[in-house]
DNA sequence: AATGAATGAGATTTCATTCAT
DNA sequence: CATGAATGAAATCTCATTCAT
């Protein structure tokens, strides 16, 4: 029945996230203006304004994706077998997109979520819900691994994905203060950390 | 040639810290208005510039004093003996800390300043100082302990002195997120990861 | 040359007007959108700008109408014999229309056109005209009954007529402001007042 | 304690009042512009909004000035002697008031409160409030001279109050259309009017 | 003629900062 | 040094109107 289709605005909703996230990354989410993202996205206020309510719509929305995107890495790893070179590929995978160009914007857009979501209970939960899904997909696939012996008993599955998701987090607190900080021994580092997990141990 | 003493000075700029850090723990730095910390530091906008010359100064001036705190911290366990317990309280210090309602306010700030750091230089060597001199310091007392034989000479002091700051910060958020987190679990996580890494092993 | 009908033309703007009139009616001019206007009326913006070259002339177009219809009443008055029963039936007319729920939102409009008056010259010569006439054709009816002797020969006809519509207007906005008002006593003060300048008196 | 006096803020409220009559006069409330305002008042956005909240705001003090006016005016009139003078005076006072310029300002702003009130429950109040005062005040005249025996019984108080009001407002309207409408032929019949209902008759 | 997404000027309001007292 | 009213640039958002389809 709509005049455009739904993949047009879909389309639209993408060009102005995609601006968004360039403004914010840059400036901040407040000192970004909406002026800035008019500009970036070559639309006009009044268009931006057709998609979404407001700068905050904006930001949220961002959020949500940020969520939605997290969940879907981690979906990805779960069915396969041994313990290992799964977390080998998640792990792999994070560090990876963190020379992603466009991971690093949105990765800075991330840090600026952190702080918003100290007064935005609206994004608190949408970053809460980033983090909570990943934590439990990865609690239970070394839960599975310890069911199965590949990991060791004593290990609480819980606390270590959450202990996992809190390392990598810091760590791109760390590659974005200084981005010639090298990954390769934090990967290690991470390797040593299964090993010492594993049920040989 | 000040009209008042050193110490009066001092006392309004941390009156004025101190609100401030209220004020944006509360509501972010740039959702905090000037009447906000005017209001919550008993003075008038008048009195605050005299002691600062900008809301930028203010948030820089809060960010240099964490930058300070940190690295007194750990300075004060470096010239102790043998590392586990170094380590130990190292580790009790912080997640002590947290607990600790006032500097609560200042770890929620902290995330405010990782945001500001992406578009503020000052701000980045700020926190990137408040991060280099305890990497650095916590490196040198692995490597020590290395020299002595107590930890293991195949682990990279450097980087294993940055990952354990990221797991730290990484925990800060999480414990933002959601404060009924239990540290416990993580502190016996470290103890292990330190066992680990202990030459024994 | 149109390509639809006249008829046609006509029912799109009575369906736009009738829409505007509710709108304007719940939220004056000026809060009202034209996006208000469109969705009452079921059409598309375009369709209306077919039809109106701007909201100014959609108001104006009711303001003429408004005009209009005053006069028509009235005339449908004039050509009857003794001036009491024509009278009372031009009050019953108007007291009775004020009952009606499409001419309330007509009256509200209406007072939205005494505020518009003030700043757009083409409202003013319409609403001026709207009252004009009606006040010239009472004035008249007046003057015929003094001639015929109906009337006391000390009253003054325009002055009258002005004044009965001038009432007349006040009570609509004090029905207005609230419409538990007893609109009774209000016909028989007028009853009084036209026995009082009868010519027996 | 406060820096500067209360009739220093009354004074800046009264500065910024009358420039907003000014404007909403000319423009009408949604046309003015709060630049408009600043200009006329000559003071700065930041200032005006010191002294009111809004732009609603400053259209709300100018209304319940406006009724305490009405209230005041007729209040003095209340503790004289014989009704006809009092009426009398009632009535020059209103009819004379039309003549002076500010006040005609006030009317023209009096008209755009009669729309507002029609959506803003606020405005709605105080212009109700504004005419509810003077009614009962002008039908405890009335109702006085009755039981005085100075006035006939067989009007209603209330209503004829309402009445005086009523026509009031319109002869206003009537003006505020066309500055040239002669008053004196008004003021005549409302004379004749009090006639007929003075006892003798 | 009809559609409705897009336009962009302009409105209200905020807030860091100043400066006369 | 302190005060706090005043400043005014700038931000977000709205909405009458247009025009490609």
């Amino acid at each position: 029945m709509p005049k455009v289709t739904q993949s047009y605005r879909n389309a639209r909703r993408r060009q102005i996230m995609d601006a968004a996230i360039i403004c914010f990354s840059r400036e901040g989410f407040h000192r970004a203006t909406m002026q800035d993202v008019v500009k970036q996205s070559k639309l006009s206020p009044g268009a931006i304004y057709n998609y979404f309510k407001s700068k905050e719509e904006i930001i949220e929305a961002i959020a949500a994706e940020r969520h939605d995107r997290e969940r879907v890495v981690l979906t990805l790893a779960r069915n396969e077998g041994a313990v290992a070179p799964v977390l080998r590929q998640i792990r792999d995978t994070f560090f990876g997109e963190l020379r992603n160009p466009k991971e690093r914007l949105r990765r800075r857009v991330s840090i600026q979520l952190w702080a918003e979501a100290q007064r935005n209970p609206r994004i608190l939960r949408l970053v809460r819900a980033g983090v909570d899904a990943p934590r439990k997909l990865l609690a239970a696939i070394l839960s599975d691994a310890q069911r199965r012996g590949e990991i060791s008993r004593k290990i609480n599955p819980d606390a270590t994905a959450r202990f996992l998701i809190a390392a990598f987090h810091g760590l791109v607190l760390q590659f974005e203060w200084d981005n010639r900080v090298e990954m390769k021994p934090q990967v290690e580092l991470l390797e040593a950390f299964l090993a010492s997990i594993s049920s040989s141990s």
